[in-house]
DNA sequence: TCTGGGGTCCTAGGACCC
DNA sequence: TCTGGGGTCCTAGGACCC
């Protein structure tokens, strides 16, 4: 038996827990730029909002009643770690599938004490953390996502809903439950699926899964093995460091300036090496990419990456930023308005595996070097707070500075900012 | 003026091998 | 007139997730 925990509204709970008075107002948090609503109270969702709708096409009438935050990720991903250590105190096996879901082992419970265990552990974590969550116990994944959205939409659940694969109560659930609302079914299959007569959870439940793996692949194939509570999904292993690293952002307002670009990409780069140091990968390539707006019709179009192996495996930032500004330089138009860059690494290694190139011989002392410095830049960084050793300093009010002007504090990670006072 | 930022897995098809 | 039958590896792009 699994559970799947997830986090009401995350975003809007977070805000919610240091400010009170946003309880039972319509509450959105937007995504990076102030560009998007990304998280919606239920309250936001009542007034028709939808999720990643752009913030300047909501109606005035909305913007004037609603609370819309910048999103503040440093406090999100702190609550979201708060939240893991309770789960960790109910069951040795927890799987973080997203900043707002976990899935939590619910094995070796007895039958008929699961529910209530499900209900303590939500209490707990609304009463240490102050962050409401739902809980799907179902032998497989993807009905223990059933089970959550329907611990979510029916308050006659009271947070925990508990499916088991061949009940009657089950079957009736899914008859009623549009394949489009399942866990790895979006809008492509789902057409296709709608062709073959397969409309609902329990009609793809019912299909042959040889026939769906024939027609449409071995993912939805798993998804009707898991339907019928045959487990077929397993979650990667957490522990594995990430095949790729990116880092992207949306400029505060479009620009054709190289020196702009430069700036992003440098930033960019540096940022991704931190990161690639964090999982203790190297990187034996980079791809830059760079993009006009593509919303914007009469205004030129372009859109271009190219990929710059590195001639051995690294993590040393120098090395990176000097591949990243090769490689923008490659692609660089002039004449473009520019609203977003970023720089991806690729083939990443373990760093102690990392196979030495014959092309460029590096001497271990340098290497050496090389590690000792990228260690202190990231110690001081850490304990210092981030930027506080830098490479090349950005100019202030640069075109590409992300616009957030509606951030709150972050509380649990800044003594600076925990007393800073918001009048609204 | 203004539309996010990450990730994963799978498949098809090309290039190449014997 | 008529030109095989397997393999592997890599990449780009699709589809999906939050």
């Amino acid at each position: 038996m699994i559970a799947l925990v997830d986090c009401n509204n995350f975003y809007v709970s977070c805000e919610r827990v240091f400010d009170p008075r946003l309880e039972g107002r319509p509450v959105g948090v937007l995504s990076n730029n102030d560009g998007c609503v990304v998280a919606r109270s239920n309250e936001l969702k009542a007034l028709g909002v939808a999720m990643g709708a752009p913030m300047h096409l909501l109606p005035p009438a909305i913007r004037r009643q609603a609370v819309l935050l910048s999103s503040n990720y440093a406090l999100y991903g702190d609550m979201s770690r708060r939240v893991n250590l309770i789960l960790e105190a109910f069951s040795p096996d927890v799987e973080v599938y997203s900043i707002d879901e976990s899935f939590v082992g619910f094995s070796g419970f007895a039958v008929d004490g699961r529910e209530a265990h499900a209900q303590r552990l939500r209490e707990t974590v609304r009463r240490d953390t102050g962050i409401p969550v739902c809980v799907g116990l179902a032998p497989t994944r993807v009905l223990a996502k059933v089970a959550n959205h329907l611990a979510k939409k029916q308050a006659a659940y009271q947070g925990v809903c508990l499916l088991e694969a061949d009940a009657p109560a089950t079957r009736a659930r899914l008859e009623r439950l549009p394949v489009s609302e399942l866990w790895g079914v979006a809008r492509r299959s789902a057409e296709r699926l709608a062709l073959m007569e397969i409309h609902t959870a329990w009609q793809l439940r019912q299909a042959d899964p040889k026939q769906v793996r024939r027609h449409f692949s071995v993912v939805l194939e798993r998804i009707v093995w898991e339907l019928r509570g045959r487990p077929a999904i397993r979650l990667d292993d957490l522990h594995e460091p990430r095949q790729r690293i990116m880092v992207s952002r949306s400029f505060g307002r479009l620009t054709g300036a190289f020196p702009d670009l430069q700036e992003a990409v440098r930033q960019h780069a540096a940022r991704a090496a931190e990161k690639l140091r964090d999982q203790g990968s190297q990187a034996r390539a980079l791809m830059v990419f760079v993009r006009s707006n593509p919303h914007l019709a009469g205004e030129r179009q372009y859109r271009n990456s190219v990929v710059v192996p590195l001639p051995a495996p690294s993590d040393d930032s120098r090395e990176l930023l000097a591949a990243a500004a090769r490689g923008l330089a490659a692609i660089f138009l002039a004449g473009v308005r520019y609203q977003k860059c970023g720089v991806m690494l690729l083939d990443l290694v373990e760093a102690d595996r990392r196979q030495l190139s014959l092309l460029a011989p590096c001497s271990e002392a340098a290497r050496g070097r090389s590690q000792r410095l990228m260690a202190t830049v990231d110690r001081l960084n850490r304990e210092m707070g981030r930027d506080t050793v830098r490479f090349g300093l950005p100019r202030q009010g640069s075109a590409w500075a992300l616009r957030c002007e509606r951030r709150t504090s972050r509380y649990t990670t800044r003594w600076d900012e925990l007393m800073r006072v918001k009048i609204r």
